[in-house]
DNA sequence: TCTGGGGTCCTAGGACCC
DNA sequence: TCTGGGGTCCTAGGACCC
């Protein structure tokens, strides 16, 4: 199968419609201030050249690159543009097309030559929206999705199991999908920190430090395996969020219970237009210096939207909790009945 | 250097039940 | 007197992805 993305996708949907704008640093995140409390959401490779990245705050960005053009987020443009690309993908023969986000895709095929395919593919989306993609070919899912990085920009890699521990294996375990930084540093632990380290390691060894689950599903990412099936299966929302951070702290109980009821109203307008009924609720807390408390309640599906809103500033009661308050940042969770879920590799984000 | 905003899924531990 | 064993449900917290 297919893996596609989007070669710097928002910072090149912004040149497009800024001609102008194309070889110089351009920087998307916030609202495109980077004075503000912000994080960076996309940087355009002249500006990945002075060290700036996703996630990083504009504040920094800026003292790396002060002649940086900086952008806000814009995410309907975005999403047209996503649209425009997924459709160019569903329209090639024999294409089943699992969408990831905005700017990501796996593509099942059944062609002899997959390279040529993949270039037939970069021609289509380019044609169709003047937008570049790479493009990863593999044999598993993962092994299609790492090798997409390989291949930036606008080319193709293919890493099969016959490739997979000669390009992977002296690359740090971090470099899997789904192992971040706190993964990566307990596999350390356990003496493990390369690919072929973890790809050689006992999948039930790995059970005490990480449960039945994830202890051999990060094996299986060791060695490249897992699912070889690409699911088309329509998306279904298990929840929806609304979160905000505040430019400065907030302080006042009175502050904090206006803006948990302005956020949770925003959720319940967003699950109130897919009709569905709300079953729990979650109220993410984060404090400075970096602290996050979780209060969560189930929630009856009966509930309207007053009884919601009720119980919504009930949690919020307990963010007080006799201490004074810093309050850096609210989210606004709310989980829908999962009847509709697919699934069971045990990997997060959605497929 | 200092922290977005939208998501998904897993784990631990306590409460409760038989 | 001293404390089984299995199950489910719920809350809190954590980790990661784009």
């Amino acid at each position: 199968m297919l893996h596609v993305d989007l070669d710097q996708f928002i910072a090149a949907v912004e040149v497009l419609r800024r001609p102008e704008l194309a070889g110089k640093p351009v920087i998307v995140g916030g609202r495109g201030d980077p004075t503000e409390r912000a994080v960076v959401s996309t940087a355009s490779y002249e500006a990945r050249a002075f060290g700036v990245g996703s996630g990083m705050p504009l504040r920094v960005a800026a003292r790396k690159v002060p002649d940086a053009v900086f952008l806000p987020v814009d995410e309907e443009a975005y999403l047209a543009a996503s649209e425009s690309v997924m459709s160019t993908l569903r329209a090639q023969p024999g294409a089943v097309v699992q969408v990831l986000g905005w700017d990501e895709a796996f593509v099942g095929i059944d062609a002899g030559d997959p390279e040529a395919y993949a270039r037939t593919l970069q021609a289509a989306v380019l044609a169709e929206t003047r937008l570049h993609c790479s493009v990863g070919i593999g044999d598993t899912l993962i092994r299609a999705k790492n090798a997409t990085d390989f291949g930036k920009p606008a080319g193709t890699f293919r890493l099969t199991e016959e490739n997979w521990l000669d390009v992977m294996g002296a690359k740090p375990t971090k470099d899997l999908w789904g192992v971040g930084n706190k993964i990566s540093a307990r596999l350390a632990k356990l003496d493990i920190h390369t690919v072929a380290e973890l790809a050689a390691a006992d999948p039930q060894a790995l059970v005490p430090e990480f449960g039945p689950k994830m202890g051999p599903w990060y094996a299986t990412l060791g060695r490249g395996d897992g699912s070889r099936e690409v699911d088309d299966t329509p998306w279904v929302a298990r929840g929806h969020s609304r979160e905000t951070t505040f430019q400065t702290n907030l302080t006042d109980p009175e502050q904090v219970r206006g803006a948990v009821e302005q956020l949770t109203a925003e959720v319940l307008r967003d699950v109130a237009a897919e009709g569905r009924p709300v079953i729990g609720l979650t109220l993410k807390v984060r404090y400075a210096p970096f602290t996050t408390k979780t209060h969560a309640r189930k929630i009856p599906e009966t509930f309207d939207r007053d009884e919601v809103l009720a119980r919504a500033l009930d949690l919020a009661g307990a963010i007080e909790d006799g201490r004074p308050i810093r309050l850096l940042g609210l989210r606004a969770e709310m989980t829908m009945p999962d009847d509709a879920r697919k699934g069971h590799t045990p990997t997060r984000g959605g497929w």
